[in-house]
DNA sequence: TTTGACTCTTACCTTAGGTCATAGTTTACC
DNA sequence: GGTAAACTATGACCTAAGGTAAGAGTCAAA
């Protein structure tokens, strides 16, 4: 009948002593026996446990589950896995997201030749502009969807580069005056440019219809629905009041 | 000028109360000043500071190094990010290879219709390392080592020190999974360190080409030189044998 | 018998906050 | 002006999975 320290059973499993005691203290692995001394002794079937403790962890299963698949023999292990697999899975994603995201920064760090954070600020809060596309589409209805991403596609990719460039700037300038009143001049002069932009999105920059209602329900839309305005993955209830409130008024005093 | 206190800062970005009070003692945001009641009162320049802490968080930035990025206009950005990518970058990896490890453990719930366990653990003591003698060994050129071992010169000694201890450690936790099949999960989780050890060694962390077959080839070339598997000071002709079968059946399920 | 190696428990540290608890402050309403 | 509600401050303890260290006890070889 073999035994193993903690010494040696760490080395053998490739654990260190600390954890062997914490997997005690949890109930996760307990020794064989102690000594008189509380020396912990440890035999074949706890190494077994312990190399099977160690794969759960590989996967990056918690160690309470660990413990739960290990000690209940009917734990649901597919359910278990299935769980598992779908966490995983997010995470995942949002890596894939993430290093999207930093490609895009490093390659505007490179272009632009920026020097700050500050100017890199500004490169990231970019989906702010698609945010704006996506409130047109849910607002006006699938025709209107395949309208104006047609206008899209003819606009060009260095135009659409351009105006999305302009809104982030819109953007950007608005939150900074978010201490005035949205209907203070230097704010209306924002929401004009904000307003020229949209026109240009939709692509009725010169059309006869009247745009006020449209432009209105944009702003109201940005108040129901906070995915519109949400700003670095964060969403800024203050920024789409504040912008509504300005958009309103824009479009009753000046459409 | 315009005050906020923390509550109204709060809802502002999105975060809780108890995050700005941390941030604070972090030093990572100080309020613009304090009332003589000692309340937190933020202008419009530590809003601003705050969303740019708050994109970075979105980027998975530990808050330290975010005090640093902001606090230090000279501190090399590209560099920061491209640290941080590979970071991410190997994460998606691991989680890429555990979702198929997952997915494979999985189908053989399904197919064996295993119900604990212990049916997950297979191969206890019934192969030995005389098995896999059957080595083959002329399979595989060498053009894809030589090219592996001139950027091993390219690395400095650190990188290079660094990932050696690490091998050392995964080489000792791979001996202790030897009484198990190389196709066993448990092992292959250790491969899959192994791997990303030897991508790292390689240089090609990101490639996007195929490893599977360089993979393959390094794993029969532990067969043949025993100066690759030589542990704390020995050889060790059974580990070679072992890790040899464990890498070509990790290149041929999980590459 | 002494030394060195090993082991024990206890406890504090790490991330990025969450969740009370207690006490002081400001605002709203009557 | 008084009171109650809402707000704020600080401090403490909690999370996961251990790392690190302190102080004390134990074992084996010289």
């Amino acid at each position: 009948m073999v035994k193993y320290t903690v010494k040696q059973l760490a080395k053998i499993a490739g654990v260190s002593v600390r954890t062997l005691h914490l997997y005690d203290r949890l109930g996760l692995l307990k020794p064989l026996l102690r000594t008189e001394a509380k020396y912990r002794l440890y035999g074949e079937k706890e190494l077994l446990r312990l190399q099977q403790v160690l794969l759960y962890k590989e996967l990056d299963f918690p160690l309470e589950e660990i413990r739960q698949i290990l000690d209940d023999p009917k734990f649901d292990l597919f359910e278990a896995f299935a769980t598992h697999k779908a966490a995983l899975q997010t995470r995942k994603n949002r890596l894939e997201i993430l290093l999207k995201t930093i490609d895009k920064t490093m390659l505007e760090l490179k272009n632009k030749n920026m020097l700050n954070h500050e100017d890199l600020y500004e490169g990231l809060s970019k989906e702010t502009a698609d945010t704006y596309r996506k409130a047109a589409i849910d607002a006006y209805g699938d025709e209107v969807i395949s309208k104006a991403e047609n206008h899209l596609l003819k606009m060009g990719k260095r135009n659409f580069e351009q105006l999305k460039a302009e809104q982030q700037e819109i953007a950007k300038a608005i939150i900074a005056k978010m201490h005035l009143s949205p209907e203070s001049v230097s704010v209306q002069a924002l929401i004009l440019r904000h307003y020229e932009n949209i026109r240009q999105f939709w692509g009725t920059a010169h059309s006869e219809d009247p745009q006020a209602e449209a432009y209105k329900g944009l702003g109201e839309l940005y108040l129901t629905d906070e995915r519109y305005t949400t700003i670095d993955g964060k969403s800024n209830l203050a920024y789409a009041q504040f912008l509504s409130k300005a958009m309103t008024y824009f479009a009753e005093t000046q459409l």
